[in-house]
DNA sequence: CCTCACAAAATTGTCGACAATCATACTATC
DNA sequence: GATAGTATGATTGTCGACAATTTTGTGAGG
């Protein structure tokens, strides 16, 4: 298990804000809403059973996410995806991650090293199984890694931000192909070269794997 | 003049919302609200005569761009600065500013190239004037130059957020220390490098030019 | 003096109604 | 027939009031 440190957690979603703000997240990364969809408030919110105060407030965070768009008196919009996104979001994610493991390399311990091939197995069989949703959040936790060992916050939060967009981009990638991954074989080296010993070599076998989880993905936009 | 291309822009802040944003955004930013202090909804909506609706979605975009922090039932405070997060902060611009000069650099045309001078001279002339929100916003176009030219949307958003937070630090360091810039002779150094040939230079020069920055900043907080 | 329980005040969260704006369909005019 | 203007409906923006929660204040008991 992952957590399994504190029996309980603190309880969250205390807000209605936040509890829409988790189901619209989740529809939308599961891929339910297509992107360029409108949201309409009234509908939402009579769907939801809220009103629209907390409705909306909730809607603005998931703008700043990356997860939705606005425009005044337009109204929101799932986030429209585009081959020019897709690719600056590879661009972005193969510099923020390499970044990432030049701070994590002299941090990794023999605890994290295992913490990886955790994660790393928790996703193989996922891939084989089928489950959409946790597919696609066990990669994300996978890749999670290296962010979680370099222990800089601000790194994070802007890696989050990026793997929001990440999910929208493998759920249409799934819709479109079915359940394999996107990254294939390569994620076997990454793994072994995470837990090697030469930093440039990673560093350049991120270079690949980024192309190729980019070209994989490139495919469902057309 | 800056956005000679066409002679109007849209008008913006059509919404209570967008004016508030802003309004806070400049006492936050020009120093006038400290870091950790709490934002009370029904002093400011009385304050800036709106109703909380738009009062609390214009707090919450503030939030999510990093100016603001929010808990529930504990309200909204500005943002806390630490030692950690400014060294977090520096690590991060340098990296994104390597990251932006290797998109710009084969891209910079003669007219990039005067523009950042434009910018250079624009930043010299307040830095003896005196105007400390000015100040801070030449400086911040100064660094933004690279982010203009490398024509990147997702780099430049998060450009973006990282650029508030340099306000803060920058406005904190302006009302401790008076209106000297935090970069010193180095910015003109780093004008030569930026219209020079050799990326590698200009990559190792920000590292010095960030930690330059860092250290002086670093002295407004003890 | 300290701590706990409990009441009161202050503050945030949510609601329903109304105003402002936008999108659509229709008409008049050329 | 095309286009501009206009009325209508749909949608977002804003408001004031009330509910839920936290914070502050007070006093009893040790």
């Amino acid at each position: 298990m992952n957590i399994p440190a504190s029996k309980f957690r603190p309880v969250e979603d205390r807000t209605l804000r936040a509890q829409v703000k988790r189901q619209v997240m989740d529809q939308v990364l599961g891929g339910h809403l297509e992107p360029g969809k409108k949201l309409v408030e009234t509908a939402l919110s009579s769907e939801l059973e809220v009103s629209r105060a907390p409705l909306r407030e909730a809607l603005r965070e998931l703008v700043d996410q990356g997860i939705l768009v606005s425009e005044p008196y337009k109204g929101f919009r799932v986030r429209p995806v585009s081959q020019r996104d897709l690719t600056e979001l590879y661009s972005m994610r193969t510099e923020l991650e390499k970044f990432a493991f030049s701070l994590a390399w002299p941090k990794r311990s023999d605890e994290d090293l295992a913490d990886l091939d955790d994660r790393y197995t928790s996703l193989m069989s996922i891939r084989t199984n089928g489950d959409q949703a946790k597919a696609i959040e066990r990669e994300i936790a996978f890749h999670s890694w290296v962010y979680d060992v370099a222990d800089h916050q601000l790194l994070r939060t802007h890696w989050v931000r990026l793997s929001q967009l990440v999910r929208i981009y493998m759920s249409l990638h799934h819709n479109v192909h079915g359940f394999h991954g996107v990254f294939g074989q390569t994620t076997t080296e990454y793994r072994e070269l995470a837990k090697g010993d030469c930093l440039d070599a990673m560093h350049a076998h991120i270079e690949v794997h980024m192309s190729q989880g980019f070209d994989s993905v490139l495919t469902s936009l057309k």
